[in-house]
DNA sequence: TCCTTTAGATCTACACTGTAGATCTTTGGC
DNA sequence: GCCAAAGATCTACAGTGTAGATCTAAAGGA
C-alpha cells in the first residue's frame, strides 16, 4: 500500500522560508538550490513553485520575513534617542542571527514593505528630535549608513574567509608592509564587538546632539 | 586566405579584467558569465583560464583592480582631518564609478593587497589623531561603516529597481501606510546628496572631535 | 635547418542550475 | 458520484562553470 504517504505538512510559503532560511545560515547562500531545497522539503522541485514565483522572488521573500523583527512591537514610552539606540541594536541583532544572508540583503535593491515600515520608525524617531525636515533626512541616511557598515564589517571579522597558513603568511608580511595594521592588531582582537558599535553609536548621538544644540542657540538661518 | 587573423591583442589579466569591468558596469554582474566575457573578449571561453583560476578568483581579481583607486598617490601635507575627507571622498567616487561592482564587493569576504593598503592608509591617518589605540581602532571601524553604507543606499536610490508604476502606487499607498515617509520624500528627492554625503561626514568629524577634547581636557582614565 | 619544449588557445564533455510545459493526484463543493 | 481546481510530479531544455584532451604557435638549442 503507497498510501500513508509520511504524512507531510502541507508545502506553504512560511515552511519554504523557514526551510530556506536554515539552509542559508548553515550553508551559505550559494549553496541555495531549487533542488537542494526542494530535498531539504522532502518535496519535489517544482512544487514550491505553486507558492513563490520564482528563486529571486523567494529570496526577496526571506529579507522580508527577516525584517519583520524590525517592526515594533510594543509602543514603549522611549525617548527618541533611545529608540533610536534600540532600533540600531535590533537591526545589528538581525544582522548577526543571518550572517550568511545579511551581505546579500543589503546589496539588493529590493525594498519590501517590512523595508519601508522599519524606515517608517527610523524616520518617525528622528522627526521626534525637533531637527528640520532636511536634517532628518540626512542624519537618517547617516545612522542607518553607519549601522549597516558596521553589521557588514563585524560579519566579516567573525568569518574569515583566508585560511589558517594564509593569516600567518600575513603576520609576517605585515610587519613590513603594513606597519599601522601590524601595529593595532593586537588591540582589533582583543576588542569588544558589543563596546565597538556602543561607540559608534555614541559617537554618532553625540555628534547629532552637537547639532541640535547649534539649531537652539542660533535660531533658524540659511546656511551661506 | 584563412591568416592575417584581426590581429588581436595578447589576452591578459588586464584587458580580461578591463573586458569583465565595462560587461558589468553595463549590464550588472549577474550578466558576467565567462561565456559572454570571452566572446566580448573575441576569444574562447577557456582561453582565460590560463590567465585566471576560475571566475570567482577573477572577481576578487576586478576587486583588488578597482581597489587601487585608493591607494595614495601623492604624499600630500594634508591635516589627518583633511586627509580623512580626502579618502572618504575617494571612496565614494569609486563606489559611484562601479555603482554594478560595488555591492559584491562590500558583501564579499576577500580581502586583497589593496584592501589592505586603504585600511593602511585609514589607520594612519586615524593614528595621526593622537587618539588611544584602542579609540583609533573603534573610530576607524566607524568611518569605516559610514562611508561605505552611505555609498551603498547612495548607489541604491540612483538605480531603483520598481518600475514607474509601483512607484506611484506606493506613493498612494503609502500616504495611509507610511506617514512619515511621505512627510520626508519631497526633501529626499530634492536633496543634493554630495552635500547628503559632506553632512554626514561633518557629523562623525563632529563626534570625534568631542571625543579627542574630552580626552584632552581631562586626562587618562579608565572608564568603568 | 630541424627538433624539442612549452605556453597558450581551442574543442569536447559533464555535472549542475532554474524553470517552462505537460501530466498525474488529491481535495472540496454540490 | 461528479466536476473543478489546486497542488504535486515528471520530463525536458537552455544555460552555467570548468576539467581534461587536443591542437597551435612561438622560443630555444643543436
Amino acid at each position: 500500500m503507497k498510501s500513508n504517504r509520511n504524512a507531510r505538512t502541507p508545502l506553504s510559503v512560511a515552511t519554504i522560508h523557514k526551510a530556506a532560511l536554515e539552509l542559508i545560515d548553515q550553508h551559505g547562500i550559494k549553496a541555495l538550490s531549487m533542488r537542494s531545497l526542494a530535498t531539504a522539503l522532502g518535496v519535489d522541485p517544482m512544487a514550491m513553485y505553486h507558492h513563490i514565483p520564482n528563486k529571486a522572488g523567494l529570496i526577496v521573500g526571506l529579507y522580508n520575513t527577516v525584517l519583520a523583527e524590525l517592526i515594533p512591537t510594543t509602543v514603549s514610552p522611549e525617548s527618541w534617542r533611545d529608540g533610536l539606540k534600540t532600533l540600531a541594536r535590533q537591526y545589528r541583532n538581525l544582522a548577526l542571527r543571518h550572517p550568511k544572508l545579511f551581505p546579500s540583503l543589503i546589496a539588493s535593491n529590493d525594498n519590501t514593505a517590512n523595508a519601508y515600515r522599519a524606515f517608517e520608525r527610523l524616520y518617525g524617531l528622528m522627526l521626534e528630535s525637533g531637527l528640520s525636515l532636511e536634517k532628518v533626512v540626512h542624519a537618517s541616511e547617516a545612522f542607518f549608513a553607519f549601522i549597516t557598515g558596521f553589521a557588514l564589517i563585524e560579519i566579516h571579522d567573525a568569518s574569515p574567509t583566508p585560511d589558517q597558513s594564509t593569516l600567518e603568511s600575513f603576520a609576517q608580511m605585515a610587519q613590513r608592509d603594513y606597519p599601522n595594521i601590524t601595529r593595532l592588531m593586537p588591540v582589533m582582537s582583543n576588542a569588544d564587538v558589543q563596546a565597538k558599535f556602543e561607540f559608534g553609536l555614541e559617537l554618532f548621538m553625540s555628534g547629532l546632539e552637537q547639532m541640535l544644540e547649534r539649531d537652539s542657540t542660533r535660531g533658524h538661518e540659511v546656511d551661506e
